[in-house]
RNA sequence: GCGAAAGUAGCUCAGUUGGUAGAGCAUAACCUUGCCAAGGUUAGGGUCGCGGGUUCGAGUCCCGUCUUUCGCUCCA
């Protein structure tokens, strides 16, 4: 575990080192939890982002992609859920390190009354046996009436508490009734504090009355309140999907492991919206067809696995994870979930609009059911990179570290070296990048010694260099240099787009997951 | 948010009981060399995270603060 951490950090300065990830507005000491991408990382990130989208709008007919914007109605977030699951009063026990929702906390103080009194009632009716008036019992009894008295007395103000959103009354409530915390048993709390996931800010001047809007938490939304846009618009027929990437925001209280959990990150996110009663089937499919597509990136099949979901979230009847095994274990990278018709239907009660399909094959109307796939770019590419990063002893003793990327996903695909500065050798590299650089992200590299050069490319992934020497003037073959083995094999100039196209094509990936 | 550790050059780190800041690697220029991190010469780069205090004098001692990492916690 000690190993793993540390290749970890060499990670992430490795990252920072050949311009893959920057802490963000490291001159003033950074920003918690956001990070920016490098000239390098930007390129990476990017391939990442097409792989998946080709894999979408491609390989399937039924897939298209929208790009909904990051403000959305309001509305849209009371419909989705999040304004209210997600807005917790938080209180910590100081002595036990333990964190409550202080609301649970007092609700659970108003349980301890009604324990209470149905104990005395369930004492009651033992004694009196046939003839116990239970409701009669409840509204004379003077222990009975206490307690529901004292109940009713911190249900109201719990209830003001909380719809006036007043933070110092809930602690005070806690303070009041001695609520202890179980573990340390003792009342030593922290101030409440709430805890809001989405970002909040406003749109037109205060003097207008501005609107409060959100920073989206998530980018699904913006697929459903288009759902009926799309299959109009597209004459998309169900079972059909809709592909989107972007960002999403989440205010996490705790944000960590580099760009794993970030504040700010994008997510891939594709809704499939398929029959009500047949979308186990598709959700089962669809978990496979996934699965294929990260294994097919060729980062090492048993880096994979599921993690099925036992406890679902509040709109899901199926869940599960696909896991990848970071440098600090097995994550989450790509979650897949059954979604039912949760999204839609909310939305049709909120808008007060009719959002269904019509069926022409069963000849009735219906709110879909959804598969949602949604994978976070950050995570995917935190995997990428951790598979790729490699320290290696050389046969000579030597070390070095290599990005062993996919080609494909490679930030640059060719190093173009000529062997010495002279002679003509840089012209005639200059000459070939200037072919090249229409198809492949090129680089050109003349400083310091041949072999220095190739380490240089090794440690951002460079999958070849090309490498010019005296006799390319003559017989115009080059030197290809293999990133992984290190091999050098020669090769004519006029061949070198075919050549290298082939490896580095997303095609050949996407071939493979269309075959299987 | 709580606890622990850390913060000195782009990276990894040294810095003596307090005396005006260093190394290796990296970067740039030149010379030499030419297929896997060669050698030489030179240069750039640091208000030692930030603020205050003690002191004649603070990278070093004290206080505060910020950031990062790890653990707990949270995670639709």
């Amino acid at each position: 575990m000690a190993q793993e951490e540390d290749i970890f950090k060499k990670l992430i300065s490795h990252s920072k080192e050949y311009g893959f990830v920057f802490p963000s507005s490291e001159i003033y000491d950074g920003l918690g939890a956001v990070y920016d991408y490098g000239q390098n990382g930007v390129e990476l990130k990017n391939n990442i982002k097409k792989y998946w989208w080709d894999s979408m709008t491609l390989l399937n007919e039924n897939v298209v992609g929208i790009d909904s914007a990051i403000f959305m109605h309001p509305t849209v977030w009371k419909a989705s859920g999040h304004v209210d699951a997600f807005n917790d009063p938080l209180i910590d026990n100081k002595d036990s390190k333990k964190r409550y929702r202080a609301d649970v906390l007092i609700e659970e103080q108003i349980t301890k009354y009604d324990d209470k009194i149905n104990k005395e009632v369930e004492k009651a009716a033992k004694r009196f046996g046939e003839a116990f008036d239970e409701q009669k019992f409840r509204e004379t009894h003077p222990r009975v009436l206490e307690y529901q008295a004292k109940r009713e007395k911190l249900h109201h103000r719990f209830a003001k508490a909380l719809n006036d959103n007043d933070l110092n009354e809930l602690r005070q409530i806690i303070l009041d009734y001695e609520i202890v915390c179980p573990i340390s048993g003792t009342c030593n709390w922290t101030e409440v504090r709430q805890f809001n996931l989405m970002f909040a800010t406003e749109i037109g001047s205060t003097a207008d009355g501005a609107m409060k809007v959100y920073l989206r938490p998530e980018t699904a939304q913006g697929i459903f309140v288009n759902f009926l846009n799309v299959q109009k618009s597209g004459r998309m027929k169900i079972p059909f999907g809709i592909a989107q990437i972007g960002k999403a925001f989440r205010n996490e209280i705790v944000a960590r492991q580099f760009v794993f959990r970030m504040r700010e990150f994008e997510q891939m996110e594709m809704q499939f919206f398929v029959r009500p009663g047949e979308e186990l089937k598709w959700f089962e499919q669809w978990k496979q067809i996934r699965m294929r597509w990260h294994k097919a990136l060729g980062l090492g099949d048993r880096k994979y696995r599921f993690h099925d979901h036992d406890k679902l979230a509040h709109y899901a009847n199926a869940a599960t994870d696909i896991e990848f095994e970071m440098p600090f274990g097995f994550k989450e990278v790509e979650g897949i979930h059954s979604r039912t018709d949760f999204d839609l239907r909310s939305h049709e009660k909120y808008s007060g609009k009719k959002i269904q399909y019509f069926d022409p094959e069963l000849n009735q109307s219906y709110i879909p059911y959804v598969i949602e796939t949604s994978i976070g770019v950050d995570r995917m590419f935190l995997s990428v990179l951790s598979a790729a990063y490699t320290e290696e002893t050389l046969d000579d003793g030597e070390t070095r570290v290599v990005l062993k990327l996919p080609p494909a996903l490679a930030p640059v695909k060719l190093a173009v070296l000529p062997l010495v500065k002279k002679d003509g050798l840089p012209e005639k590299a200059r000459e070939i990048i200037e072919n090249l650089k229409f198809d492949f992200q090129c680089q050109y590299d003349e400083k310091d010694s041949i072999g220095k050069r190739y380490r240089r490319q090794d440690a951002i992934g460079t999958p070849y260099c090309i490498t010019i020497d005296h006799d390319t003037l003559n017989d115009q073959c080059v030197t290809i240099r293999y990133r992984d083995t290190m091999e050098q094999e020669r090769a004519p100039i006029d061949r070198l787009e075919e050549i290298i196209r082939d490896k580095v094509s997303l095609k050949n990936i996407l071939k493979k997951i269309a075959e299987s």
